[in-house]
Parts: structure tokens; sequence; C-alpha cells
DNA sequence: TTCGAAAGCCTTTTT
DNA sequence: GGCTTTCGAA
């Protein structure tokens, strides 16, 4: 614990330290004092941090139990959990304050509830709750729910929270974000909500925690004297709450070592501050900063690249990447026609690749915004190859699994009236707005939450005979799980011979025994009618939620407890696919922050996706660097190859609009890029445009491209509906580019004027379909059919663009 | 109350 | 274009 114990030179270095570059070891050996890390994209933070980890604990600096480190993604707590058990050969065991921000958060509340005026089983509300609950406040201020929706009002809350405010700090001015000056009203009734209803949402997590900080000094010192360490992974991202947190458990000791890249902050939208990161010398007086440069990943013409990119941005700490890795190509940058194109374009090149020996989990295509994984979506179903999207929707957030959830939650707390609000007509039972609303009625006058108002309101005759039979089995119901489910618990703690640890963390699956929550939740989904409600649906979506309950009652069993489950529910919303058969990832750019591939696609490379519309046309110079900060975390993702493309015209909610290359192809050093168009004109044209053009927003009235310049808008969604037609009927087995040069392929005309449908299809039988592979037709009306694909799902398409399978 | 059709919204990005 | 929400009819 004293100076002494840090290492001279001479001695030889332990295990954790001898294969790290100078920088990275003195990151691992400066334990002492405030150390900022600044770490460009591959250069070994997670190894540093872990070994600094290990360093802390294997030189008795502290007990495991005595580090706080945080995170913001479950993945990196995880990835650094495994890091540090498997560099220490499974020496060190629990890092009980490694996690996110908010799992942290949550567990030190758990703890101090009642200090922020909550019970510790308190309950987190997920986004569906949360703006139900803000509905209902909007409502009863009388305010015009079109006017000023839940939405806006939730994204307020959540800018004030981020920024460490609780209702009292709000001011007019602040207040006038929302319903011409009501909404710091409106943020103090949803807080005094969340605490008649024992819940907090995400926000609150950390923002609680720091009120009882500010409010209870001996909680703050007995948090101080714990930790003797602490570290923080990607500090550009933290916001004002996260910074405040940080710097009061800091003091006075001062061993906080954060690790960070200013060039890599992309959640300002999120209420993160780089600014955080620029000035943490003037924080830390005496600070060491560490740089590390040395960049393992990619090659010199990515990183040329990527770092010729974001030298563009101003306000940057600075850093210069090198590598000492010499082969690879230059970064390929190719302009296509459409959309489809480029989807077309990257799955021959994944294919091609395919065949010469690589593997389909090297390649990540990245995007900036969601909608643009359907084009590859739709494209990889009809070539046949495997690929996954991550994010999007996420397993927890799966209405199926939402209200499942909610049975399980109004089980443990039946006074959780949004899970109650939920479900008490899912599935249908004929309990409408009406009996909600008597039901609302009875529990206000008793003051009940609305479970057990139910309950009571069964000896009225405020419903109708119908609607109470349906209530009595509802709760009927729920009093039968609940004895079941305290049963449960009572078991568990006969069997519990000796003490358990925590049970924050996935709890050890114990083999043989199964859980007994777990049988819960099944017979609970069996009972209630749900299951019965879906299956009676018979549709291939219907299928798929059943699957997904099922597996959801599977992931059940991992865990001890139900709470422990339902806490891990709502923090950790990211679910890793399992591992199958080798597949291509597709995601956004922000998902993939962290992460590295072999071979990666950049798409969409165009002025309004990326820089996206609103980055251009809101948030001025700031945004717009946020955008290429964005850009250069998507280069750096790439270890052998990056490929960029640009389409020329693109279909964004049914329409065509085209579209010029993005400013950021034009910002790449020549030197490391190398161009290639599908199209005539080439890379010339749109390269002179940004450079020699001086009013940013004339090519506003050029058009687009130069194709697009000389025909009118009709043409392009002519031209571009005539070749989706013809890439639906060949399921595009041209070559690239290639369109429109066959004249016997016009046979496009004739599909929308017929409507009489062909004569050798019938229900149930199986066919094929280019697009979406093959399927059983579920519905035929004229030329339309309704097919259940089998892995598309349900689709309408034309009958001429199918063959009997 | 429920179901169907029409209208309206949307596309950043997440713990 | 597709999805969710809302409104009106049975």
């Amino acid at each position: 614990m004293s100076d002494s114990a840090a290492l001279p030179a001479s001695q030889p270095d332990p295990a954790y330290v001898s294969g790290l570059n100078p920088p990275q070891r003195e990151a691992v050996l400066t334990t002492e004092g405030p150390v900022l890390v600044l770490a460009g994209a591959g250069t070994g933070k997670t190894a540093a941090l872990t070994a600094r980890l290990a360093h802390l604990i294997a030189t008795r600096r502290a007990w495991p139990s005595q580090i706080l480190a945080v995170t913001f993604t479950n993945k990196a707590a995880r990835e650094m959990k495994e890091r540090v058990s498997r560099i220490s050969n499974g020496a060190i065991e629990g890092m009980p304050w490694l996690g996110t921000f908010h799992s942290i958060g949550a567990k030190m509340l758990r703890i101090h509830a009642e200090l922020a005026g909550l019970q510790s089983n308190f309950t987190i509300l997920d986004t569906d709750d949360q703006l139900r609950l803000l509905k209902q406040l909007i409502a009863a201020a009388d305010l015009d729910e079109k006017r000023w929706p839940a939405r806006q009002l939730a994204a307020c809350i959540d800018r004030w929270k981020n920024k460490g405010w609780i209702p009292a700090d709000i001011d007019a001015g602040e207040s006038e974000a929302f319903a011409n000056g009501r909404g710091g009203e409106l943020y103090a009734q949803y807080q005094d909500r969340l605490k008649a209803l024992n819940a907090c949402d995400f926000g609150d997590l950390l923002l609680h925690m720091l009120t009882v900080f500010r409010t209870h000094p001996d909680v703050l010192e007995h948090y101080r004297d714990r930790f003797r360490y602490i570290l923080v992974d990607e500090y550009q991202d933290t916001n004002a709450v996260q910074y405040d947190w940080l710097r009061l458990l800091a003091e006075p000791r001062r061993n906080i070592c954060c690790v960070g890249d200013d060039d890599q902050s992309i959640y300002s939208w999120r209420g993160a501050e780089v600014a955080n990161i620029l000035r943490f010398e003037a924080d830390f007086p005496g600070a060491t900063t560490i740089r590390l440069e040395q960049n393992y990943r990619s090659t010199p013409h990515i990183l040329g690249a990527a770092s010729g990119l974001i030298a563009h941005n101003s306000g940057r700490l600075g850093k210069t990447l090198w590598t000492e890795i010499d082969a690879g190509d230059k970064v390929r940058v190719i302009g296509v026609w459409d959309g489809p194109e480029e989807a077309r374009r990257i799955g021959d090149d994944v294919e091609s690749m395919q065949r010469r020996g690589g593997s389909l989990d090297d390649v990540a295509i990245l995007v900036r915004a969601q909608f643009q994984t359907r084009e590859f979506e739709e494209r990889f179903i009809a070539i046949g190859l495997p690929y996954q999207i991550v994010g999007g929707f996420r397993f927890y957030e799966r209405a199926e699994i939402r209200d499942a959830l909610a049975y399980l939650r109004l089980v443990q707390s039946p006074a959780d009236d949004l899970a109650f609000e939920r479900i008490v007509n899912t599935p249908k039972r004929g309990l409408g707005d009406k009996a909600v609303a008597a039901i609302h009625r009875h529990a206000r006058a008793a003051g009940l939450p609305l479970l057990l108002a139910a309950a009571q309101m069964l000896d009225s005759d405020e419903l109708t005979p119908q609607a109470r039979r349906s209530l009595g089995r509802f709760v009927g119901d729920f009093g039968r799980w609940r004895t079941m489910h305290a049963q449960n618990l009572a078991d568990a703690e006969n069997a519990a011979l000796q003490p358990t640890g925590s049970t924050f963390d996935a709890a050890t699956f114990t083999k043989g025994r199964s859980a007994p929550h777990a049988d819960l939740a099944r017979l609970l989904l069996e009972e209630s009618g749900y299951t019965a409600a879906l299956q009676a649906e018979k549709s291939a979506e219907a299928a798929g939620r059943l699957e997904n309950l099922a597996e959801l009652a599977r992931a059940m069993e991992e865990y001890e407890t139900l709470s422990a489950f339902l806490e891990h529910v709502s923090l950790v919303m990211d679910n890793d696919a399992a591992r199958g058969e080798p597949k291509v990832t597709i995601m956004t750019i922000h998902a993939a922050k962290g992460l590295e591939f072999p071979v990666v696609f950049l798409a969409g490379w165009e002025e309004g996706v990326f820089p996206s519309q609103r980055a251009i046309d809101e948030g001025g110079l700031a945004s717009l660097e946020e955008e290429r900060r964005l850009a250069y975390v998507a280069i750096t993702r790439a270890r052998r190859e990056a490929t960029i493309l640009h389409a020329a015209n693109r279909r964004i909610y049914g329409q065509w609009t085209s579209s010029i290359p993005s400013r950021f192809i034009a910002e790449l050093p020549p030197e490391h890029i190398e161009s290639e168009t599908t199209m005539t004109g080439g890379e010339s044209l749109w390269r002179a445009q940004w450079s020699e053009r001086e009013d940013p927003f004339a090519h506003l009235a050029y058009g687009g491209t130069q194709r697009a310049t000389t025909r009118g808008p009709g043409y392009q969604r002519a031209a571009s509906d005539f070749r989706a037609q013809l890439d639906d009927r060949s399921s595009g087995a041209r070559p690239a580019g290639a369109y429109g040069s066959g004249p016997s392929e016009v046979r496009a005309s004739a599909i929308s004027l017929g409507n009489k449908g062909r004569s050798d299809l019938a229900l149930g039988q199986r066919v094929f379909h280019g697009k979406f592979g093959y399927g059983t037709i579920a519905l035929i009306e004229g030329n339309k059919l309704e097919i259940d694909f089998e892995h598309a799902g349900r689709k309408r398409v034309l009958d001429s663009f199918v063959s009997a399978g």
C-alpha cells in the first residue's frame, strides 16, 4: 500500500505487463494520483486497463472490492471482467464494483433507497412505461397530447436528468422547453408519481445517488473510503451527472484513471460532454497524461484515411496514430447508382471473399442509421447469405417479452400499476377502456394499487357482470401465482445452506434443478391465456413470439431469483446473439464502437444520410464534427479492408431522393484511397464539387448527380421502379451497373395492368420468390398473394414474382 | 369492446 | 414505404 510498492525498472516484469509497449506500461504502473489515458482507436486500451486492474490487485494496493471500475456498455464490462480473470489465471474473481454506470448506480440505490424516498425493491421503468405515465400526466394537466407529445416531455426530463437537475433546479427558462413553461411542474409531478409507484427511470439511477451523496455526507464518506482506485472507461462519453458523481467519489484520494479518446466522442446527443475529457487536466491539477498511439489493429492506409479525415475537426487534444503493420490495400471508395445496387455490390463482394476462403464472421457492414439495414436484409435473404443485425429491436423490447415481464412484475409487486395497465387486457379478456377507467377511479378513491382495487371491486356492482367475471379470473390468477411465488422464495431460503453472496450478478446456475421461477413463468403464460392467444393467431410472427417466450423462460433459469432476473432485464438490454454458423454482421456505427472486424463495409456515405440531414440542418459545426468523429470511428473498426460506398439515389420513406457523396469522402487523403464508380462521370465530378464550390449549399440547386440533373425526378422515379421490378425478377444475377441493357427483359408493364390471378397457384402451396426465398401461400387475392416465408415472415407479393417451389 | 380502415408519423444514434 | 395510432362501424 505504500509508495515503495512501485516497481523498480530493474525487477522482472510481472506477466501482465510483459506484452505491453512503454506508454501502455506507464498506464498500468502509474497507480497514484489522477491519470488521463488518451487511447486512440485500436491502441490496446483494454489490454492496458485490464493489466492496470490486475496490477492494483496483485500488488495489494487494493482488494477487488475496493476498486470502482465503470464502463458504458454491458459488453465492455463483461469483457473487462473476463479479461481480468484470465490475466490473473482466475485468481481475481469478483469485482463487485465493475459495471456500467447504471448498474453500479442501481446497486448503490438499492442499498440506500430509503434516502431517495424509495424501497429497495423499486422497479426500473422501461421506456414504454415511462411514456404511458407521462401521457397520463399530460392528460391530467389538461394539455393537448398532440401538441405536447409525451415523447418530447420524456426527452426534456431525460436531458435535465443527464445534467444532474432535480425538479427544483428547473428555472422558468428551462421550463419553457415544454408546454409553455409547464415543463418543470410536470417533471415534479412525474417524480412524485415514480415515488408513489416505488419506481425510477434510467436517469434516476445516477441522479438519485448523486443527490444522496450531496445530502448525506456519511454515505459519501463511506464510498470514498471504500474506493481506493477509480477507473473510468470511455471518459469522453460521460455526461454531467456522471461527471459530478465521479468527482465526488474521487476526492480526496484522487486516484482516478480516466481512459478515453476525444476523437471517438459520439454520444453528445445523449448528454455526453466532450468537455469533460478536454478539461481533465484542469480539473485534476498535476494529472499524468499518457497517450497510446501505436495502433495494433489496422493497416497504414486505413489508419491514414481515418487520421486524414479526423484532422478536419477542431478542438482536439490531438494524437498521432502509427502502426508497424506495413502491408494492406487502400481504402476503396465505390459509387453506385442506388440503394439496391449498394446492397447487391456488397453481397457480391462478400460472396467472392467467401469463395476465396474468407469467413463471414470477419465481415461487418456499418451504417449510420437503423433504416439502412433493411436494404441489406432483403438482399441477403434473396441470395441466402447468413447475416445478423445487431441492435435495432432488442430481445427485451419486443412486445411479447414486455408483456410477459409485466405479468412477472405484477406477481412480484402487486403495486406495479404500470404493469397492471399493460396486461389487464392482454390477451383480450373484455376489460377495455371503460373497465380500466372504473378501476382507476376506485383505486384513486381508496388509495390502493390497481390490482388490489380491482380485487375489491369484485364485490361491488361497479362493473358489468361480464367484466366482473373476467376481472375475477384475472385477480384470482394473480392470487394463485403470488402464492406460488412466495412458496418459491421460502423454498429457496430453506435450501440455502450457506448464505449466498451478492445476488446482483448473474447467479451461478445450479445444474439439475430447474428454476422454480422459470416454471412459474411458463405456467403463468399458459394459465393467463397468453400462449393460447398466440397459438390461435397461427401467423408466422406468432410462432416466433412463442419461441421468444420459451427463450425468456429458459433465460430465467440462469438467475437465482425472480428479482435478480428482473434487475438483469432492466439494465442489461443487450443480448449477445448465440454464435452459430458464420454470418455477416450488420449494425450501426454507434453499436460498433469498441469492436473490430477484418473486413468492413461502410454504406451510405451520402450527404443527408451521413452526415445525417439533422446534423446538417441543426446543431451547426458541433454536430457536423460529431458526425465526422462517427466517420472516424467507422473507418477505424477495420483491420484489413475497408470499403466505403455511396449511392446516387436512395429511397427514403418511399421517396426517391438523389444525393451527392458525403463531404467526408472528399476529406479522405487521396493517397490512401482508390475510387471506383459504376456510373459514368466518375469520381472527379463530385470531388470537384466539394473542393471548388464555395457555397456549401450550392448542391441543392444541382439536384444531385450528373445523371440526375439531366432528367427530372419523374424520370428517376420511373427508372428506379423499373429497375426494382427487374431486380425482383432476375434476383440480381446481372453484373452490377448493367441496368436496362437487356430490352428483352421489358415485361414489367404487364404486372400492374392485369389483375387476374394465376391459375396454377393454390392456398398452402409451397412457392419460391426471388427476394424472400421459400414460403407457403396463405392468401390469394387476384394477382396478389400473401405468403408465409420461411425466413422473411409474412409478405404481400405479386404472383408474377413467384414460381412453384 | 373489438376490429378494421384511414391517417399520420417517421428515421439517428442507447444505458 | 411501412408501422403505429386513431377513429369509426359492427
